[in-house]
Order: structure tokens, then C-alpha cells, then sequence
DNA sequence: AGGGAAGGCACAAACGATTGTGCAATGCCT
DNA sequence: AGGCATTGCACAATCGTTTGTGCCTTCCCT
């Protein structure tokens, strides 16, 4: 920029003003401005925002966190955020935290040394000192799908419980009695709401809720295949199986597979989180579909507008609707002989 | 940083020489060092990188320039490429071009005017100049999947050629003569190579090619799904289909679903990647995998060590071998009757 | 013509780090 | 005791912007 002043013969605030459009402001004449507007598109010249950072003490940088972005939920919703940020001259700092606590501490202080101006975060969920200390710097901070209901930072998530409990319900319509739950992260709020649904759908249609039908420990295939593995060795074993999770589905039909138990004739599966591959797997899968682009948008949306103006969003709590999207992995369960 | 230098009494200068075990150089006493950790332990600071970078022109951020994250192939990218860079103490700007040119200039300039040290990127293929000139700019910059030849970009890649080879290759000894090739991008090099492997297998077999085989041009299910439609409804319609990516594979999945033609019985199919779902599609779809994790590890590593030693790589291409998966997407042609 | 207002721009101090250099104080040698 | 190294630290410039303020003109009004 000072060479562009140089050039123009005149000093860098002019210049600065003028292409910040505060040229008004600071009676820059027309002249002047033509003249500046005109060397800097002709040099190419674009400002650095390292510098300007520093100055204003604002990046335009937005620091995303999430867990797992080849989980095609979490990069459905990076790819949403990126575009609205971009759309809004904010760039995306992005941080895979593979679900490791020690991992998301790290990204944090990361993000939060680079000055991000504010924070998209699917925290891990055990520890949350490490979110609060960030809340604490005043760095405005908004929770996508998994969430703390006993902190006043705002979130977008979806209505887990009511998904779960719709999809447990649509087996137990269809028959089913012995349904088991294959869990993701047990402390993570999406997975401990779809529980709670389905727990109260069972309830609701006084089917007493047995722990041992309750399995799974983390959001990966390799666990959702253990799982059922556990689930179909045991002496009374489900008929049917809830899975809280995209890759923990895709487990449970790996798991059938090997075992040569046929979906839905031997067991009915419903798995949370609906992706393209769905209508096409041995059977096409019926899901809980999550309105992944609303989420994103609505979070994006809610962080920059509260750079922006300053001001926290109106409301902290946006829970979104699930959608059943009913395939041909769930059969009526044949009456006992 | 200046506050921690008052509370311990000594100079700003000091106190960043000991965090940057610069201490020695300046013959700092034991005595000091010891005090400024500790209060800047105490007081969990931690430097601000937008001044360092300002002053160091080095802001230990990599710009990641893919086309489309929500596709597995780059989220796996994606996800390597964070944590590699990561454990060596660098941030990842993501910018999502969505395969169009106009967007791939802007979030370039957007990644350059936030100054990365380097450049992870991808691209669209067709103009090339905007990536260029960020090299002119002494920006040192990997290609990564999409390449281009006539340049001097190093780049890290899929040999796709033999990819392509292998799996039409696979194809007639089926014993099809007949083979679509639904492909992707036409300007990107992978889709080029795809092609010319395709084309190469044929001839190598005494299949005369006809263009008309050849049909797509995007990397996007949808586009797969018209393309898969137009080549069945042609006169002699092929008896096997190359997908020259995964989502083009599920559109033509998805068009004989429509059509009521089983795969393999009716049609055989390959697609080039491979993914976690693909053993779960109905039916398991034979599968060109590309090595998507050692690519950007191999990628990663190479920018950072060029950043890290200011020198460039010593070889400037890097292909990486494919494997044919088999599955059961693909049988022998029936001999016609 | 004198005075005040307005117009048009330049100066210089931040922002928070890094780093070459300068300046005391101490130690050692002869 | 005087001179020279060495030790231990502080000063201040710098990175590229933004922005409050000040200064010189020109103009208008009475």
C-alpha cells in the first residue's frame, strides 16, 4: 500500500480511506479517488489483512471445529458454513478434532492464538472448561448439532429426541419388540437425546426398557459392528436395531453380512442421518434424515450476524425438525411360530 | 505480552526471546528464563500470531483449495491434511470452490490476502493463470489429485491412466465389448488420464472406441445419472460402465434402479474411488481405490518441508498407484443367444 | 479586507510481536 | 588500577494497516 501511495503521490490514509469507501468521511475529493481506485486495480492491489487484523483486532477468520470431517454429516456442514462465510468475506479455520478431547484443546488454542473472530463448534462433550474459557475471551461462540443445555451458549442442533423416538416407534409399529440401540459417543447430547427417545418410545408402548440393549461407545463403523455383533450373540436378541449414527448403520449391516443374517427378513434396521449412498445399499436404508444445510446455515448465520452487530442471536436454542425417510430395511415382524 | 513483561519486571524483548528459546543467543540467565515461563505458564499465555505473523511474514496457515468437500474423496483429503499439518503447527484455511472458476480465483485471493505460508490446491483445470500468479507470487504451492503437465508445479496424484486401464481392462475380460465411460470434469487432468486409460484398454484389445460412449461432465451424481440414461437408451447400448468418479457410479446405480436393469445381470459397473459404503451397495461395487491418505500425507509433508526449508521438493511428480477392488458389480457377459 | 468555515490531504500513533544494537555492570587479567 | 571481555538486559525500529488530529488552502460572507 505504500507503494501504491507512492506511485499516486499521495499518502497511505488517503489511500486506506479511499478504498475502505470512507472517503467521504474524510473529504477525499473525487479527483483523488478516481485516481487511487484506478492504480490499485490496475497493480492488482489487495490489502493485507494480516496487517488490517492487527489494526482492527477483527480477521475475518471463523474458527470450525468438529469432530470428523470425512463424516459425511460433519462435511455436509463444513461445505454449508464455507459458503456462507465466504458469501460474507469471512474465511473458515478448520480443525478436525477426531473426537479426542486432548485434540479439541489443542484446536482451541490454535484457532483462538490466530485471533479467529468467532467460533463453530461440535464439541467433543466430556470437558467443557476448555469451550467456556473461550466463551470467557469474549469470542462469540455458537454450538452446531451437539450441544450444553446447562451453559447459555447458544446452539442449532436437531430435534434428536423426536427422531429417535419417531424411528423407534415406526418399528415397534411394525411388530417389533426386542429393538436394540446402537449409541455413538455416550456423552455427546445428539446421542444421548436420540436415547432418551428412544427409551420413551418404548415406554410409550409399555415395552420395558432393557440396558443390555443398549450398546456402542463411539461414532465409527468399526464400533457400530461390535456392537451388533454383542447385540445378535445374545440369548434373546433384537429383532430389530436403532442406530444412532451413519457409520454405526453401515456396522450393523457389515455385522448382518458376515453373519449372514438378511435386512430387513432376519432384522430391521433404522440408522440416524441420511447421506446419498442410502437409497442404494443391499437393502436401501431407512434413516432419520437431519436437515444438514438448515443447521449449517442457521449457525453460520446466527456467528456472523453477531460479528457483525455485536450482539449475541435472540434466541439460544434453534432445534430442527428430523424427517423419517422410510426404505426397505425395516420389515413386519414375522409372528412367532 | 507486554502486560507479562511489566508483571515480572522486565522488557518485552526478553520475555519473547525466552518463549521462543531464543534465550541462549541473548545470554538470558538461567534465573530469568525460569520466571518468564512460569508466569506465562501462570498466566496461560500464549503469543498472538497475527502480530508474529505480521512481523515474521509468516503466519504457519496453509490455504486447502478443493472443489467439493461434502465429496469423500476430498473430505478424506481433507482430514489428513488438517491433522498432518496440525501436529506440525499449522492451520488450515478450507475453501470450497464448488467446481467453478469464478469462486476458485475469489477464495484464492482470499487465502492469499490472509497471506498463507503456502498453498494445498486442487484445481478446477481450465484457466490456469490465477494459479500461476499466485506462484509468481513466491507462494509455494502443491497440486494435489488435479495437476497440470505443462508447468512446473509439483503436484501429488493417482496414476488414474492406469486406473482407468485396469479397470476396463477388467471389463472385456468379462468378456464386454461394449463399455460406456461415464466421466466427470473434462478439463480436470484426473478425468482426462481416466479416459485415455479407458480409451487405451480398448484399443489394446481391438475394440474400436466410439465416441459416443463417452458421455458427462461433472463430477456430480446427477450429471452420472443423465449420462448413465442417455447411453442406455442408445441403439447398441454398452453392456458395462466405467464411472470415471464415485458419485458418477451412483447415478448410474441410481438410473437402473429407475430403469429396472440389475447390476451385474443387466449391466456391469466399476467406478473409480472408493469408499466406505461401497461393499454395502446393492450390489458391492467393484471399485478402483485410490491411496486418498497417503496422497495428502505425501502432499502435506512436501509444502511443509518446502516451507520449513525455503527449498521446493527434489522431484516435482508423484504418482501414486490405484487398486482394483473386486466386488460383485461386475459379470461375465452373457454370450448372446 | 478580515475572519470563519469548509475542503483536501499528511502526520504519526497505535495493533503485538521480533530482533539488531546499545549500554551498564561485573569479572578477569596484567 | 586500568582496560577489555563478558554478562544481562533494555531500546527502538519494523511488519502493513487504520484513524484521530492537525495543517495549509481556498472560498464565502459581511
Amino acid at each position: 500500500m505504500k507503494d501504491l501511495a507512492r506511485d499516486v503521490g499521495l499518502s497511505v490514509s488517503v489511500v486506506s480511506r479511499v478504498l475502505n469507501g470512507k472517503a467521504a468521511d474524510y473529504r477525499i475529493s473525487e479527483q483523488t479517488q478516481r485516481l487511487v481506485r484506478e492504480a490499485a486495480a490496475k497493480r492488482g492491489f489487495s490489502v493485507n489483512q494480516i496487517a488490517r487484523g492487527l489494526r482492527l483486532q477483527k480477521t475475518k477468520t471463523i474458527g470450525l471445529l468438529i469432530p470428523d470431517i470425512s463424516n459425511s454429516f460433519f462435511s455436509s456442514i463444513a461445505r454449508t458454513v464455507e459458503n456462507a462465510a465466504r458469501r460474507r468475506g469471512y474465511a473458515i479455520i478448520l480443525c478436525d478434532t477426531e473426537d479426542d478431547e486432548q485434540v479439541e484443546q489443542e484446536a482451541l488454542s490454535l484457532l483462538l492464538d490466530r485471533a479467529v473472530d468467532g467460533l463453530l463448534v461440535s464439541p467433543i462433550g466430556k470437558g467443557t472448561e476448555h469451550i467456556e474459557a473461550a466463551c470467557a475471551r469474549k469470542v462469540p461462540l455458537v454450538l452446531v448439532d451437539r450441544f450444553f443445555d446447562n451453559h447459555d451458549i447458544p446452539y442449532v442442533t436437531t430435534n434428536n429426541y423426536q427422531g429417535a423416538y419417531d424411528g423407534t416407534a415406526h418399528l415397534i409399529s411394525a411388530g417389533h419388540r426386542r429393538i436394540g440401540f446402537i449409541q455413538g459417543l455416550p456423552d455427546s447430547k445428539p446421542n444421548c437425546e436420540r436415547l432418551r427417545g428412544y427409551r420413551q418410545a418404548l415406554k410409550d408402548h409399555q415395552i420395558p426398557v432393557e440396558d443390555s440393549w443398549v450398546q456402542g461407545s463411539k461414532f465409527e463403523e468399526a464400533d457400530g459392528y461390535a456392537s451388533a455383533q454383542c447385540l445378535l450373540d445374545s440369548l434373546a436378541a433384537p429383532t430389530a436395531l436403532f442406530a444412532s449414527s451413519s457409520l454405526g448403520a453401515l456396522g450393523v449391516m457389515r455385522a448382518c453380512l458376515d453373519r449372514g443374517l438378511r435386512i430387513p427378513d432376519d432384522v430391521s434396521l433404522i440408522g440416524f442421518d441420511e447421506y446419498p449412498y442410502a437409497p442404494l445399499l443391499a437393502p436401501p436404508l431407512t434413516t432419520i434424515a437431519q436437515p444438514t444445510r438448515e443447521i449449517a446455515e442457521l449457525a453460520s448465520r446466527m456467528l456472523i450476524d453477531w460479528l457483525e452487530t455485536g450482539e449475541g442471536p435472540a434466541s439460544r436454542v434453534h432445534v430442527l425438525e428430523t424427517e423419517l425417510v422410510l426404505r426397505d430395511s425395516v420389515a413386519p415382524l414375522a409372528p412367532p411360530i
